[in-house]
DNA sequence: ACCTTTAGGACCTTTTTTGTCTTCTTATAT
DNA sequence: ATATAAGAAGACAAAAAAGGTCCTAAAGGT
C-alpha cells in the first residue's frame, strides 16, 4: 500500500553492500558468510551479488578462498549506483522513458513533473557515498 | 524493472481527476464517460473515483442525473493528494513508517537518506495544483 | 581427483496489481 | 408504485511482479 517502496531486493542489497564495505580492503567474503550476518536468504543474496559483479559494483573468484569484494573503494560507490543495480533506472512514471513508450498525450504536462520528482531522488541518491554510510563518526550526511 | 514506478491505478487516477477538472464548475460527470475519454477500464475506474469520494476530493449523486464532480476547486487539489489517495502515503522505505517498524537498527545510517528522498518527492508533488496540470497556457509549473 | 566457491538458470510460491461481476442502495422519472 | 438510472460495496479471478529455492555447470585451490 505505501507508495514509490523500495523493494526487499533492494534493501538487501543495501545490506549487502555495506557489509562488504565494512570488510578491510582487500578481504574476500563468502556469500554465506554475508547472508548470515545481513540476515538476507543466502541464495536470494547470491543472484544479488552477481549483479553487483555484471555492472561493475563487486568483485568475485571462485574456488576455495574465493567470494566476493568490492571493486572500487566505498567512497566511489554512490547510494543510487547499488539500488539501481538490482531495482533498474529510477523512472517514477513509465511516461519519462523514450518516445513512443507514452501511448498517451506526449505533450502531457504531468510529465515534467515526474521528471523533476527522478531528478529529485536521483540527486539525493547520487549524493550518498557507501563510505558515508559505513562511517561511524555521526557527520550528518544530510549536509 | 523501472524502480519507483507509479502504478497504472495512480496514473488512472490522475487521467480522472483531469477529466473532473476540466468540466465546468457544477458538472457531473458519469464514470462511463470518464473512462471513455481517459481511456481506462470503467469499472477500475469506478472504484478509483470511488477513492476519491472516501478521502474528500471528489462528491458523488446516484440515480438519474447522479455522476462525480470535485469537492473542491482543482487549484485547491494537489497532485500528491491524488496521487495518495489511491496510493497510500509515499513511504520509498519501509523503515520511514513508526517505530517497531524496522526490525534491524533503529539507528541505521541510511534511513535518513529515505527520509530526505521522501521529503523532495513530496514537495515536488505538494507543488503542483490539479488546475495547474489543466491549464492550457504553458506557464512553466516546475517553476 | 576432489573439494570449494561462484555462475547461470529453471522452477516455485506468495503477494500485488489489475481488473470483472453481482448484488445492493439511492435517486429520479413516469 | 414502478421502472430506470445511477453509484456503493465487495467477492472473485487473471496476470504480473516479488521473493526465494534448487540443481547443474564452471572455475579455482589442495
Amino acid at each position: 500500500m505505501e507508495m514509490m517502496e523500495l523493494t526487499r531486493k533492494g534493501e538487501y542489497a543495501i545490506r549487502g553492500i555495506l557489509y562488504l564495505a565494512r570488510q578491510p580492503r582487500g578481504t574476500v567474503s563468502l556469500v554465506g558468510d554475508i547472508a548470515q550476518a545481513s540476515e538476507v536468504p543466502k541464495t536470494f543474496l547470491a543472484k544479488i551479488l552477481r549483479e553487483f559483479v555484471k555492472v561493475g559494483l563487486a568483485t568475485s573468484s571462485r574456488g576455495t578462498g574465493g567470494g566476493f569484494s568490492l571493486a572500487r573503494p566505498a567512497d566511489c560507490i554512490t547510494l543510487r549506483e547499488v539500488v539501481e543495480a538490482v531495482e533498474g533506472p529510477i523512472l517514477p512514471n513509465r511516461c519519462l522513458l523514450g518516445t513512443g513508450t507514452c501511448e498517451r498525450d506526449v505533450t502531457c504536462r504531468v510529465h515534467p513533473v515526474w521528471k523533476k520528482v527522478r531528478d529529485q531522488i536521483v540527486s539525493v541518491l547520487d549524493g550518498v557515498t557507501i563510505a558515508e554510510l559505513v562511517r561511524e563518526d555521526d557527520g550528518d550526511i544530510l549536509k
